[in-house]
Formats: structure tokens, C-alpha cells, sequence
DNA sequence: CTACCTGCAAAACGTTTGCAAGACG
DNA sequence: CGTCTTGCAAACGTTTTGCAGGTAG
């Protein structure tokens, strides 16, 4: 994937430009979470990092610097925290999907629906005289799958 | 307030029905969570029982069952959980505003606006083939009052 | 009277921090 | 070379658990 080397490049860009060192562990954590096709736990990126020396404190501190770059973010679900990159391709805001079945979580992918939110956060944000900058939008239920096969077995 | 002694009532219902014994102490946690205003910590609601004795553990293990009874609901935010009721009177679904500046969490109590929120979660439920359940909605910002302080400093 | 519930203290868990050594620019 | 960053281990705050005693139904 050329595409990887490319946000890669622009991430340490960004890195740069705000002073901070660019360094093979935070490259590795950058490189988890771009080729991510999910949303990730700190334990989980910790995990697929294998040919780097690196310290789970470290995930943790580039994390929160990716945060504070507005690099990243985290995504708070029922005691855990999960993190995806806000940049690049990635839509400014989507919708998270959570089943309470399979316990699987994933976007929902349709652009239509993601604009239709944004549409309603500015209405919300006119109404209210407030300035929305972010959202954290989860819908929970059941999965497609899990919703099948769930009915089959009650049928 | 009437409203209090009737929720209650309910509430104590809905336990019972499910085999499991109405304590003082679960009581005492339903009371502080039917007069709050807002969302509370576990450390909040239980600073606010002093008229029982009560243990910490004993408010986590309640919140955890009305959780389960559906009579209660977690609400994530940046590590801290936040629990509200969500039966009677409560809509059933409403959007939580946080604000990064001064840490308030808030509900958006605009009836249109909560309905045009659920109109849209049937909308995805209906295209992508999903069931939706609930729905987490908290949008991140400045509110009225910080927006407008703000704007004074930076003119 | 029995099953469930409670308080307490200990344990478990996820996250943060202090520090000395190391790496980036 | 100075500053920022790292790994490690200890500290920390929150949540869970085991257990003996207590209470609701």
C-alpha cells in the first residue's frame, strides 16, 4: 500500500512542525492504526507492535500526543477506549456501530447517513448558540449477522 | 415531589419482578439518581447517600444491575463514567453535550432536535440492515457561556 | 429459613509518573 | 550537545471480587 507511506510521511510532518521528535516507536503506533481496519484498544496496538522495542507507557504517551495533535482519538465504549486517526480520507465525522451480540465494532460506512449527522450537528450547534468541534456518535444494537441468526433461532 | 415516590414505585416494581430483593441501599442509589439534574460519577452518587450506610462496592454492584434491568445507562466520557436513569419521563434517546473548556456535561433538552436524532438512527437501521437498541450521542465544544468569554478575550 | 445482599478489605485492572539511560536533530 | 523521549517499575485511581455476616421475602 503506497497509501500508508504517504499519511505516514504527512503524520511526521505534522510531528515535526509541532517540535516534537519523530521516533520508531511512534512511528510503529502510526503505523497499527493506519493500517487498522477497526477500531483499536491501547492493549491491541500494544500487541501488534512485534519488531520494535517499545513499553506499553509509550503507547500510551503517543496516544495521547496524537490526541492532543488532533492526530487521533478515542472513542470511549463501555469501560474500554478505543482509538482510530481522525485524518486523511477518514471522514470528519462517522458513526460508530457497536453490536451487543458479538460484541464487534465497526462504522457505518455511508456517506449519505455520515453527512446527514453533520447536517444535524450544525442545526444543533445554530439553535443552541454553541460551536461543536467533534462528536462521538454510537449506535448499539445488533449486527446484520447476529440479527439473523438470532431470529432463526427463535423462529 | 409526587414524581419521586412514583418512580420509585416503579422502579422497586421492576426489580421485584425480576427476583431480585429491594435493599435500603439500592433505594438510596435510585433516589439520588431520580432527583439529579445531571449525569453523576459512582463517586458523586455515592457522596450524595448519607442518610444509609452504604459501601462503595455496593453502589457499583447497583448501577451494574440496573444496567442490566435497562433501568440505568453508562455514559463514557474521556475515562470518567457518567450513569443517568433512563426510564419515565426521560426521553429515550437525547444527546449530551460536553464542553472542552470548562468540563460541564450537559443535555441537549430540545424536543425536536432528540427527534430528529432518532428519525435518523431508524433511517440506518432501516439501510443497512441493523437493529438499533440505543445510542450514545455526545457532541464536544464550547458552550454558550465559554464561547462568549472566549470571543471577549480574543477581540 | 433460604437465597440473596451487604460491608469490608484485598485484589485486579488500566493508566500515569519519576527516574536514569538513550536517541533525535 | 541539549533536549526530548524511552523503558522500567512503582504509584495511582477506579472497579471488581471473596468472604463472613446480615437481611428481605
Amino acid at each position: 500500500m503506497a497509501c500508508v507511506e504517504k499519511y505516514l510521511t504527512w503524520y511526521k510532518e505534522i510531528i515535526k512542525k509541532n517540535g516534537i521528535k519523530n521516533t520508531v516507536q511512534k512511528e510503529a503506533v502510526l503505523n497499527v492504526l493506519i493500517k487498522a481496519s477497526s477500531h483499536l484498544t491501547v492493549e491491541e496496538i500494544y500487541q501488534q507492535i512485534k519488531d520494535v522495542k517499545i513499553g506499553l507507557a509509550t503507547v500510551y504517551r503517543s496516544l495521547k500526543l496524537f490526541e492532543d495533535l488532533g492526530i487521533a482519538k478515542e472513542i470511549p465504549m463501555g469501560g474500554a477506549r478505543y482509538y482510530e486517526l481522525k485524518l486523511f480520507g477518514k471522514k470528519p465525522l462517522h458513526i460508530h456501530f457497536k453490536c451487543m451480540n458479538c460484541n464487534a465494532m465497526t462504522d457505518i460506512d455511508d456517506t449519505e447517513t455520515n453527512l446527514d449527522y453533520i447536517r444535524l450537528n450544525q442545526k444543533v450547534e445554530h439553535k443552541m448558540g454553541l460551536e461543536v468541534n467533534d462528536a462521538n456518535i454510537t449506535l448499539l444494537g445488533l449486527c446484520k449477522e447476529c440479527r439473523e441468526k438470532l431470529n432463526a433461532q427463535t423462529k
